[in-house]
DNA sequence: TATTGACATTAACGTTACGTAATAGTTTAA
DNA sequence: TTAAACTATTACGTAACGTTAATGTCAATA
């Protein structure tokens, strides 16, 4: 059986580009070139071709297939085990950029949470400072300084049972989100439950809860645009949804 | 602090080539050129260069790295979790690499085996067609060929453990013939202990042991270039050690 | 002061295993 | 006869630099 390029490409299932690459640097040589220049080749390069592809399959490289398959079995197996001497090297090092990987991950969720909290002390330290333009001024604002260190000591704190606990309840939290803007309903049932988480995750920043604070922080969703693009993210539409859903939630 | 490019590739651990290939691609240009036409790296650009050299030993890729360090915290994080999920795919075809690469060793090696199977099978058969020219023919030679038969189906029905133990005793067997040989007498007691070695492996193919077959075998070894070369790769002058050691072994 | 050695610069090729044109000739089917 | 479908060679592009090569600059020494 003879073969021209894109006959034994299709059988071999690689492009002709390859066949014709393979000649080129010697990897495999055509039995002939018939008189119009085509190459042409036969079953022994048929053979060869698919030593070469198991190889290739095996992630070795193309010089060192060369090298094997010229050589004896012995030597064969010696290239194997090189070869996987180093793939095992290799997976290792796969191994500890993954762990890096994550690692860094977390550390960014880590980090991300803390600019959040950075926010909230600011939103925290607004609103007494609204109340204190309002009200009077020692008792409010030793209450919100109260407040702001012991929200510093509590993420600070934080074990990591309650670090998890909080990713866990932020995924869910951003979740349910997703659904109830999907739904389009802010008084939804899925809605009122994504409140309630929210509150939920508030209470991991806060040391005392309430529903102004909550209608308060929600309305800076809105607007603030470092807040927005935050919830933006989640979906479109969030910031707005979530503050329409608390707000009957607070009712 | 100002750094030239060398200076600047001490402090960073990399080659000052790579500080030009970063400016020439835009990620990480000097602060200014002085006079002279030397780049002028600042400390903006160091603390640059070392997220650039973080994502890098993450194995992120330098026109990403470019994108996530011009993007916002958000956006970083969710580059590295696609990053990740390519490693985590990248590991995948690596373990079904090594375990192919794995099996192919096993199987070569069960190949080589099978290949030195054959060679005794041919020995035997020659061995007994000699006693068969010495004495009469058919009870010799119904006798060789149940031994045939035999040594075929013990090596066809070998256990996954026998093989196992094969393996083993072949890795033993060569070791210890290396430093025999190294050592350089064939009445040494290590010498002697990889005889009995042999014997044993031998044995994982022969259902009959004899003295005469043994010192016949290692003869062979000398005699055929096939069997030298296998021997000649554990060791120079193998072959001929081996029977030598045989030979006194079996007096 | 002239020279030397250690720096700097740009330009350009080499690395892997092909993909992808571009250009030109050949075979085959309609 | 013509067009489609093949063939050929040549050459650029890929990622992230390493490695010359040719040339220019700075600081220190003979």
């Amino acid at each position: 059986m003879e073969y021209t390029v894109s006959k034994l490409a299709e059988l071999a299932g690689v492009s002709p580009r390859t066949l014709r690459y393979y000649d080129e640097i010697g990897l495999l040589s055509p039995t002939r070139i018939s008189s119009n220049g085509y190459r042409i080749y036969g079953q022994k390069e048929v053979d060869r071709l698919q030593q070469i592809l198991f190889y290739r399959e095996l992630g070795v490289p193309l010089d060192e297939i060369g090298r094997v398959l010229t050589a004896k079995n012995f030597d064969g197996l010696s290239a194997l085990q090189n070869h996987l001497a180093g793939l095992l090297e290799r997976r290792e090092q796969l191994e500890l950029l993954i762990a890096n990987v994550e690692k860094t991950i977390k550390a960014m969720k880590g980090e991300i949470i803390m600019t959040d909290k950075e926010k909230f002390e600011g939103f925290l330290k607004k609103m007494v400072d609204d109340n204190e333009r309002q009200y009077g001024e020692e008792i409010r604002k030793k209450y919100g300084e109260e407040t702001v260190k012991r929200s510093n000591a509590k993420v600070l704190n934080m074990s990591k049972e309650q670090y998890a606990a909080l990713e866990k309840l932020t995924k869910e939290l951003n979740e349910t989100l997703k659904k109830a803007v999907d739904k389009g309903d802010p008084g939804s049932e899925l809605a009122q439950k994504a409140c309630e988480l929210h509150k939920k995750w508030l209470c991991f920043y806060w040391d005392k809860y309430s529903k102004e604070a909550h209608i308060g922080v929600t309305q800076m969703y809105v607007d603030d645009p470092r807040f927005s693009e935050y919830y933006e993210r989640i979906a479109p539409g969030c910031a707005v949804f979530l503050r329409d859903a608390v707000a009957i939630y607070c009712q």
